[in-house]
DNA sequence: TTCCTTGTTGCAAACGTTCGCAACAAAGGA
DNA sequence: TCCTTTGTTGCGAACGTTTGCAACAAGGAA
């Protein structure tokens, strides 16, 4: 469901400038449904227009992470993705063997989480979070 | 408690060489009792002797990790340190603001690493593994 | 509408890390 | 002991990402 309109506007009500090429980064995120890569989110900029620089997407993606706008996600091996943050933070299952992202829900650590809260008086923001292990299908065919 | 022998030994029983560069990196890491950056490390070997090349120092590292002889972690800010993994799993707390870390117990989070496996079939193996958030002294002092 | 302020961009350089490759050397066998 | 095999190193190039800076342009004011 994107709705490109509201991130520009709350881009601006934070004072920030609207720019073609904010623009259109966002909507490239927004209507892609899952997650991306900057590199990604480069081709796709490149296929509609006379490509935007490198360091733009990077610097417009980290935008969109410091204000609540979308997500960042360490997927493991030094690779790093976008998405935006419409359904509340993302929590990951990385297989460390083949790779593979599950989705979880907030709710599933939740209770690990307040257990941190009183613990260590530490506010837990966890809007971009991974736990490596093994899926079931790498699980079942390797013991390491 | 540095047992640098046998961090070796593992190394030579999984059918890896023993060379100076390796023992030295092993020796500095494993007397240093914090976690401590690839560059950190390779401080360390240029005040002791003529330089070895930071891609050893980073292969080095790497191999202990793949072993289990050291935790890689992604302190945020793009920032990763190791260290030793002598202790069990580290799981750290890291403040978004300040970059402070704090170390917590596994079994602080075994309820939900156990409902994970539980709920996803996911065999989850948090030796290197970050909650970002925000820590109590910089939580008190801003409030997005 | 035009002007001005200042946030944003593109570029190029730099950063930390990884990779390919030829030279080297650890470890086992003769 | 020396030889052979092959895993390891150093080097330089490349990777993905970040940064500094001068030129540009968004958006508010006149």
């Amino acid at each position: 469901m994107p709705h490109c309109h509201t991130y520009l506007k709350r881009l601006r009500d934070h004072g920030y400038r609207i720019t073609p090429q904010r623009e259109m980064i966002i909507q490239i995120i927004a209507h892609c449904g899952r997650h991306m890569s900057a590199e990604e989110v480069m081709e796709k900029v490149r296929a509609k227009t006379s490509s935007i620089n490198i360091a733009t997407v990077y610097r417009t993606l980290d935008l969109l992470v410091e204000n609540g706008l979308a997500s960042r996600f360490d997927l493991g091996n030094g690779n790093t993705a976008y998405a935006t943050s419409e359904h509340g933070p993302h929590i990951h299952l990385v297989c460390k063997h083949c790779g593979s992202v599950t989705e979880i829900t907030e709710s599933d650590i939740s209770a690990s989480l307040d257990r941190i809260e009183d613990l260590y008086d530490f506010d837990c923001r966890p809007y971009h979070f991974s736990v490596h292990g093994l899926c079931r299908d790498c699980r079942d065919t390797r013991t390491d």
